[in-house]
DNA sequence: TCAGTCAAACTGCTCC
DNA sequence: GGAGCAGTTTGACTGA
């Protein structure tokens, strides 16, 4: 309900070039299409909305303007309810319990106007305080509650938050037949801030409700227009650089929108554009809140991970995709990063060695780039001939990683491997310390660790160059004019021979009858034989890789 | 009620 | 121009 005042004033600073020092212009509530050209405009991604619901939730927010701007100046005094509903910009998703709240509130019979406007100025809270419902546990199942509602309402009814229960359509749009339900129940809540009723425009109690209204520019329906320079309030301003475009409107997704992007996030950490379309589709969000939120996902995501990494020695970088790593460890995966037994990661804390699973090395690291699709900066270095050797010839394991930072230091004073020390100390052999014991295992460790790591650097390099010849030599095979004639040829071969083998065969079959036509044992064994030839040449026909063995052998 | 935390959105920059 | 990242802002939520 909030979100009327906030929008009251929106029109009503409109309305008044001169804003009251105290009134701070609000910026659109759920407002997401700022010019700033970095912003995406959300609603040319959701043109193709097939709903009725959508375009009407997520129509483009200058379009929403100008049609409610015209209703307005033409109709003044009826449009709101109608706005409310179909005006507000945000898509919203569940945006703010002030939103969610509408139908709940406008159902209570407290929608209208000045009605619960907080005189905070904040549009949350108050709607959804419920003596009842004092968990938060409460007030998110009464927020999804919320959100079905007005799923349930359909486009009208979502409108409804700030409408109310009241007029669900704008500018007369017939309610459609109810869209068929998306799979997904979360649609976003509509987050977007109703309009305020036009006839409260001058209603004085609203004056107080402009008190926090920070926004240095002045906003009409979901668009938002700077003010001049100079016209903007100084608390407006950033601390850096340009003014922020006003308060921002932070929608709250449902439980279910963040299931669904989690799930996915899961499976890939990097969503393509058709990918993130459909998603935001199926759960009722913008393109762009998608796109916000798996890039807040990743950056929360690479946090956590760096703690892990930074804890066991890696670094941030293996997270990020780079010309030198297109293949970053992206995995969720306990043991992501290739462990070898005596990398720290692998060791307990109390020093104990815990036995990496069967074939970690090589395969513990799950085949990402199958899986999650690289960012579009990443593509291109994926190309390289390295590609297929993926994480483990782009990345080396954190052993090697650990080694080199260790060889720095373990050159001049060796610093036992932490876990090892225990271990190696308590089965010392009798008459040499373990002092010493320990000392020569280090040494003998660190040995070990720059062989393997040449031997790891040699095996790589000898693996890109096959991997980059037998490439070179696929490409020059398959781009060579004569190979599908040659495969051809082979392959007519191929069956010639076949035929000629049979024929000779059933000649020898002949020759066999003729023989031992006198010799019924004889003969029963050229039925045997016949019935192998039948069957291997069945075999024959049906296998079509064996053509080639019976090539190479022909 | 309020301070702390989380998370959505914003800004600025870079890269392609 | 679009997308990514890092940093920041700020609304929403939580627990004392």
């Amino acid at each position: 309900m909030q979100q009327h005042s906030h929008q009251y004033q929106q029109h009503h600073q409109q309305q008044h070039p001169h804003p009251h020092p105290q009134h701070q212009p609000l910026a659109v509530p759920g407002h997401q299409h700022p010019h700033h050209h970095h912003h995406h405009h959300p609603g040319a991604g959701h043109a193709h909305f097939p709903h009725p619901a959508f375009l009407t939730h997520q129509l483009p927010p200058h379009q929403h303007h100008q049609q409610q701007q015209h209703a307005q100046q033409q109709h003044p005094g009826n449009s709101c309810q109608p706005q409310t509903a179909s005006s507000s910009s945000s898509p919203g998703s569940t945006i703010s319990d002030s939103d969610n709240n509408h139908g709940a509130s406008s159902a209570n019979g407290s929608g209208s106007g000045t009605g619960n406007s907080g005189q905070d100025g904040r549009p949350h809270e108050l709607p959804n305080t419920n003596p009842d419902e004092d968990s938060s546990v409460s007030r998110r199942l009464t927020q999804d509650r919320q959100q079905q509602q007005q799923q349930l309402l359909g486009a009208g009814g979502a409108g409804g938050g700030g409408g109310g229960g009241g007029v669900v359509h704008g500018h007369g749009h017939p309610t459609p037949p109810p869209p068929p339900p998306p799979p997904v129940i979360a649609k976003p809540m509509p987050s977007r801030p109703t309009p305020f009723l036009p006839h409260t425009l001058n209603h004085p109690h609203l004056h107080s409700l402009l008190a926090h209204c920070r926004n240095p520019y002045m906003s009409v329906g979901a668009q938002v227009f700077p003010l001049p320079p100079g016209q903007g309030f100084p608390w407006a301003h950033s601390t850096r650089g340009k003014p922020r475009r006003g308060m921002m409107r932070r929608a709250v997704f449902s439980d279910s929108q963040r299931k669904g992007l989690e799930k996915r996030f899961q499976q890939q950490k990097y969503i393509s554009k058709p990918d993130r379309k459909k998603l935001a589709e199926r759960l009722g969000l913008k393109d762009s809140q998608v796109k916000i939120w798996f890039q807040n996902r990743r950056m929360k995501w690479r946090n956590s991970k760096e703690r892990e990494l930074l804890a066991s020695g890696g670094s941030r970088d293996q997270t990020l995709p780079n010309k030198n790593n297109p293949n970053p460890d992206l995995s969720d995966a306990k043991c992501d990063r290739p462990l070898t037994p005596l990398s720290p990661s692998l060791l307990s804390p109390n020093g104990s060695a815990t036995p990496p699973p069967p074939g970690a090395v090589a395969k513990d690291e799950p085949p990402t780039a199958a899986v999650t699709p690289k960012s579009p900066q990443s593509v291109s270095s994926r190309s390289s001939p390295s590609v297929g050797y993926g994480l483990q010839i782009s990345s080396p394991p954190p052993l090697l990683t650990s080694l080199k930072m260790g060889d720095q230091s373990a050159t001049a004073t060796p610093t036992p491997l932490p876990g090892t020390t225990v271990s190696s100390a308590a089965s010392s052999p009798p008459g040499v310390t373990a002092s010493e014991f320990q000392a020569k295992i280090n040494a003998e460790m660190q040995k070990q660790l720059v062989a393997a790591d040449l031997k790891f650097k040699l095996e790589n390099s000898i693996q890109e160059a096959k991997q980059r010849r037998f490439e070179q030599l696929q490409q020059q095979l398959h781009h060579s004019p004569h190979f599908s004639a040659m495969r051809e040829v082979e392959l007519a071969a191929a069956a010639a021979a076949a035929q000629l083998h049979h024929h000779h065969q059933q000649q020898q079959q002949q020759q066999q009858q003729q023989q031992h036509t006198q010799q019924q044992h004889a003969q029963q064994q050229h039925q045997g034989g016949s019935e192998f030839m039948k069957l291997y040449y069945d075999d024959y026909d049906d296998s079509n890789s064996d053509s080639d063995e019976e090539i190479s052998v022909t």
